[in-house]
DNA sequence: AATGAATTTGAATCAGTAGTCAAATTGTAT
DNA sequence: ATACAATTTGACTACTGATTCAAATTCATT
């Protein structure tokens, strides 16, 4: 709690005027955290195109968010330690997210843009790296993060696509 | 440490005539986890196939490895409380996994088995789904841990292959 | 059985750190 | 300038949880 109060240039007594406790903090941030990945899923969407094109649009927007914003670490933490209302609605959020996210995999192998493979595995796995990223990124890397979500996204969207284009 | 105590019944005082103390248990874990994945890399690498079998191999190996051994999750903690020595040990480790990892991409691309694509990023790629997965895998689930590692391995692959075989 | 080494334990210590609160300060409207 | 609300602070409390250690127990060897 010194540490965050330090880092905001205020003392540690002061931040219990804005948050009930440590947890709440916590909490706050995983809030803000989801909120950035949906509106990167939101923008995505509303964009009416391919769901290959939709997916990289995601994809994209969903790294750069998790890059350039700052909240990208607090998903390294665990919920244990959350209220059941507090996790309640955290889950929720995260929900909406991931199966917004598997929806598209779905309209895309529907339309015969990505291949038919697990579903939620291949969720897990591309969202998985890139929840990963913030364990290695560095802000002052030889790549900016709209390098690396470009390259990301299209290694990830490769193995979505069927190996002959139209079959 | 009580829990730990707890989990391995005995009591917690007793932990210290095993570990000088808390570090030197996660440090413990953290070396045991990339042993584990030394050894999924040198088998791979020992079956004398192509790039694009050997690849299959470790990915395989190494998700079931980090599946089945319980040592997975201790990647979710972070180096920053080690001792000097303790890091600069465990990061030579890490670092002979990671560099064996990113020689073979290279050893795919240079036999023209996989695409050109940056090899440090799309190995933070896969590296960093796999170390996700303890986030999310439950043993009770429906898919076995072989299932999981198998079908990600392919999607994985899927992603490093040229979109025409042989051009 | 006796001896010494290896292992285990309970009780005590000790530091760090989350959280409280009354008082002080700052901001705002009249 | 005054009064009231919003914000900030320093000192204090309370508790958790890692670590120590002397004593007790178990184990192996002769």
């Amino acid at each position: 709690m010194e540490d965050i109060a330090a880092e905001l240039g205020m003392t540690k007594s002061n931040l219990y005027y804005y948050f009930n406790d440590k947890q709440d903090i916590l909490y706050q941030c995983h809030m803000r955290s989801v909120d950035i990945s949906l509106k990167a899923l939101e923008g995505a969407l509303s964009a009416s195109r391919s769901p290959r094109e939709k997916m990289r649009a995601l994809l994209i927007n969903h790294i750069r968010g998790i890059l350039d914003d700052g909240f990208g670490g607090v998903m390294q933490t665990d919920l244990d330690n959350f209220l059941p209302e507090q996790r309640k609605q955290y889950v929720k959020r995260r929900d909406v997210f991931e199966h917004g996210f598997r929806e598209l995999i779905k309209d895309g192998i529907r339309a015969r843009e990505f291949k038919k493979l697990n579903v939620k595995l291949t969720g897990f796995a591309i969202l998985g790296s890139i929840n990963w990223i913030p364990k290695w990124y560095r802000p002052t890397g030889s790549l900016s993060s709209t390098q690396i979500a470009e390259q990301m996204s299209e290694y990830f969207l490769d193995g979505l696509i069927p190996k002959e284009p139209n079959r």
